[in-house]
DNA sequence: TGTATGATGAACT
DNA sequence: GTTCATCATACAT
């Protein structure tokens, strides 16, 4: 046990969507920003993750649901991958794989918040002034609030599908939360028609 | 080859 | 509260 890399302890992914989708809140996206993207390459990007969803296999709102397609193919690795999804023409959105491979459950990302955490060295995000300097204020949550959002400022698109979020040397990756877990509430899940009435929404504060 | 739909966001009333 | 921009995907011809 000589790693200096903190991660998550093993099968932490693949409990499911539910349990993953509570224990996320206060975990933090790692996103190391890649060339063209506004910012220079290798700008990191954090924030604290404050609202989820979960997606079930059982689940009619779920895109695995209806089985095994091109597009959601990556739902089915095993826990701990990223599936990104284009929406509405003009929408990504990344979810995190909860099950073990082939199972196809997800949470989706809804929300980060770029407040800084104790102990951590990310402690801020880089964002580009109006005239294009770089400088450590934290990203106002109103821009990563909204799975659309949240990836347009994390430069997430179908690019990321698949990728390893456990991996710290990759491109996007999760950090598990230093402090106590806190408190949250479950709502009915966002603009869903399909099985819209349960709450799998876990919302931080 | 056609077409309905959607895990959204912005701009309205 | 409502409308709508906009298009990849899935599925029905």
């Amino acid at each position: 046990m000589s790693s200096s890399v903190v991660g998550f302890p093993p099968g932490f992914f693949t409990r499911g969507a539910l349990a993953v989708a509570q224990d996320l809140l206060g975990c933090m996206l790692v996103r190391r920003m890649p060339a063209g993207s506004g910012l220079p390459a290798g700008s990191v990007l954090t924030g604290v993750i404050a609202e989820t969803e979960a997606y079930l296999p059982d689940d009619p709102a779920c895109h695995a649901h209806r089985g095994r397609t091109a597009r959601n193919a990556a739902m089915f690795l095993s826990g701990g991958h990223a599936y990104v999804y284009f929406i509405y023409g003009m929408h990504f959105c990344v979810n995190v794989v909860t099950g073990p491979e082939g199972q196809g459950e997800a949470v989706l990302l809804r929300a980060v918040r770029g407040a800084p955490v104790a102990g951590c060295v990310l402690s801020g995000t880089l964002v580009p002034s109006e005239s294009g300097a770089l400088t450590n204020d934290l990203i106002p949550d109103a821009q990563t609030t909204g799975p659309g959002r949240l990836c347009r400022v994390f430069g997430i698109d179908r690019a990321l599908d698949g990728a390893d979020l456990t991996d710290p040397a990759g491109p996007l990756y999760l950090l598990p939360r230093t402090g106590p877990p806190p408190p949250f509430s479950a709502t009915p899940r966002i603009g869903i028609r399909k099985n819209a009435d349960v709450p799998w929404r876990f919302v931080m504060g």
